[in-house]
DNA sequence: CGCGTGTTGCAAACGATTTGCAATTAAAAA
DNA sequence: TTTTTAATTGCAAATCGTTTGCAACACGCG
């Protein structure tokens, strides 16, 4: 019910100095809780909950408020997307520099091992879907749900 | 912020002595809060949260916890969809006797307005993307967000 | 090295949701 | 219809994820 499933890894990785330096670069500053958490990010390529990177940090590096007042610092500054999946807690994960992070995961609802998935939904039917009901900027959410391959006993 | 977009809405609809129906088959009871709860959710084909059920319901019909613990219960029963958009509350919408209910929804990000969206996931990739994981049972959650036109000062 | 502003820890506040329990009531049984 | 019984409700307290006020603190510029 914990364990992590199989999950192959786009290559796109950044080195931490250079996470580091985005913060530099807009006048934060780079504190331990931060440095840690940041490596945290990069060491686990899935989405993780505020207190599953708190317990993963360094012996109590930091307090939980600090872990939710990075993740929004680095939401905003899109350096991390957030995710929902099944629970009610939020998810992070690190976006690479150039990329914008935008993709989609397949995760199992019995053990919440996650995959990422390449497929996105096909960009015409959303703009035709914009169009239709005259929204703008429009985005979406998507998420798959499943039983993965060990959950299957 | 807070009234609802145009929103075109599907035919299927049930009569709510089908919907009490159902509930007695599985010897639950038709209560006063219940029927009064789906009243509400059969007038408003939108995903409601259980606050706003609470109140359209007619001069405090029940508690709070009574939504919550009604709305647990049609969700178990296949009664009714849970949803997600972007804040944190759960809303919930009635599902057609025979449909599935598996549809999605465009949300306005400025006034919270919904448009019910007839497209879907491709169903081909999605089988494509659970076969080539392993995975089985697999299903999406879609939601669409962006700003209305009413919204687009 | 000292200062000023961004940061942190801690605890309290919050909003959504859940739950224990005793009182209530719909529906089955008599 | 009355009785019986199990489902249901109200209320308040408990949880959980998340946010925030505030005083103490620490980067990193000069």
């Amino acid at each position: 019910m914990k364990k992590i499933c199989a999950h192959p890894h786009p290559p796109r990785r950044e080195k931490i100095s250079d996470l580091t330096g985005r913060l530099r670069r807009e006048s934060r500053k780079i504190t331990g809780p931060r440095a840690a958490i940041l490596e945290i990010l990069h060491a686990h390529p899935h989405p993780l909950t505020n207190r599953e990177i708190l317990s993963a940090l360094p012996k109590s590096s930091c307090d939980l408020a600090t872990v939710y007042r990075s993740l929004h610092l680095l939401e905003k500054m899109g350096m991390v997307k957030r995710y929902h999946f099944h629970d009610g807690a939020a998810r992070f994960e690190l976006v690479g520099a150039g990329d914008n992070g935008h993709h989609h995961h397949l995760v199992c609802v019995n053990c919440a091992g996650v995959v990422e998935i390449a497929e996105c939904f096909p960009e015409e039917i959303e703009k035709k879907i914009a169009r239709t009901n005259g929204f703008k900027n429009v985005t979406h959410k998507l998420e798959f749900f499943g039983t993965c391959p060990k959950c299957q006993a």
